[in-house]
DNA sequence: CGAAATCGTGACTGAACAGTCAGAATATCT
DNA sequence: AGATATTCTGACTGTTCAGTCACGATTTCG
């Protein structure tokens, strides 16, 4: 089996290589587990660094386990294939992601009011703030390819782009169902929201530092509440 | 000279291909002419599909000029490399950009009130509501790899996406300088109107038929008008 | 119509790439 | 320490790809 690049192989049947290092010989204390993580951590920040730069599809294995100073076959022992090393590379992200979203949507169950709304909205900011600064790269990487197709080896990221959009608009729905923010079409209030908020991140990350300052993630959250509150609240937020 | 791919070549001189139909022989009129324009169309046209399916650096050359019905050798007769052929791609978008910028930043320079910002920032709604569903297919492309690193043959698509920030920035200084809209950082008001409009229009081209709905582009404007409006003026849109 | 140019073609080249594998190196267990 | 299993290594293979070029087809122009 060859298959060349990631050109729509999409034959796999099972996935499962034969050999990947689960845990098999020397259990979490040994210098065999040690190595492990070393490696796949080096090749994982080998790859994070090259494809910011140059794009998922653009960087090669060699180039990684040369970066990662390992040997090429060893990135088959740790991945099947760039996919799955992306997948890798993204997967820290979908956890924090969704218990902030649960965690958001419990705080607008018990909001009885706007200013439990912007509670709620406050909370949740806060801690995509958190995440997206616990993990800058990585969260770099998933903006930079965010919109990509669903084929090949930027799959991961599309499929969590995916669940961003469908976690945001089911809590768009909610707010709107229980009459916290002004009634409407949620998938747009739902795409306003996640276009500005991943937007101002892409900024922020990639490029001024300045933008980093709490009071950007307040000015944003003003700029939002503003837009998507419910009408007959009080007018617009005290600056 | 040998490159392969678009891995970092970057050492090109002084561009301008020892051959590239510039409109030597016979013009306008001639059959030539009309063979070239047909010929560039369906090149373009095939990448188009072929990008939007599986993203610009999967495609590979061959299979363009297969799926246009033409000779590989004919490619090199209109465009460089895949670069020169995207930077074909997005050519069209940006004079009608640049246009509309330029003509909400002469409303903009008329309005005295919140009534004037809502009428210049609709009126500029409208028009790029018109660019994006013109053309739908590139404005999907320039979408999908707005955010790709400036190197590579998505370069061109990147140096447009920096084109729009910055013109939303200008946009946006302006806007806050006159006192339009709230005070504050311009980036973040700037960031969030980009980052919102192109997220949106990222899901009607890409998704939902019904997002098409020029009450969609309404509801846009209202939220985000209601976000950024200054603070005095009445308060929130009626409806 | 015939000459002179441009244009189209697809086989060809050299290089880069993903994925493999036999043997060397290393860790673990007794 | 010795036996055994796992892991690492990098040279190797077959393929795919970008870019070229000599030649035949087509268009233009006198």
């Amino acid at each position: 089996m060859q298959t060349r690049k990631s050109r729509r192989p999409r034959v796999q049947v099972e996935a499962a290589p034969s050999v990947l290092p689960t845990e098999r010989p020397g259990q979490e204390g040994g210098k065999r587990d040690a190595n492990r993580k070393a490696r796949a951590a080096a090749l994982a920040s080998a790859s994070l660094s090259l494809m910011l730069q140059r794009g998922v599809e653009a960087v090669t294995i060699d180039e990684i386990v040369s970066k990662a100073g390992v040997a090429k076959g060893s990135f088959y022992r740790y991945f099947r294939d760039k996919e799955d090393l992306v997948r890798a590379i993204v997967a820290p992200l979908e956890r924090p992601l969704r218990e902030s979203f649960e965690r958001c949507k419990a705080a607008l169950s018990d909001a009885r009011a706007a200013e439990s709304l912007a509670a709620a909205y406050g909370l949740f900011a806060a801690e995509l703030a958190g995440v997206i600064f616990a993990h800058g790269a990585v969260v770099r990487l998933y903006l930079q390819e965010r919109r990509a197709p669903g084929e090949g080896p930027r799959a991961p990221i599309a499929d969590l782009a995916r669940f961003v959009d469908a976690s945001a608009l089911e809590l768009a729905s909610f707010a709107c169902q229980r009459g916290l923010t002004r009634p409407g079409d949620s998938r747009v209030s739902a795409a306003v929201v996640v276009g500005a908020a991943e937007h101002l991140a892409s900024m922020a990350l990639a490029g001024d530092e300045s933008l980093r300052d709490p009071s950007v993630a307040m000015e944003l959250i003003v700029i939002i509440l503003d837009g998507v509150r419910a009408t007959g609240s009080s007018a617009t937020s005290s600056a």
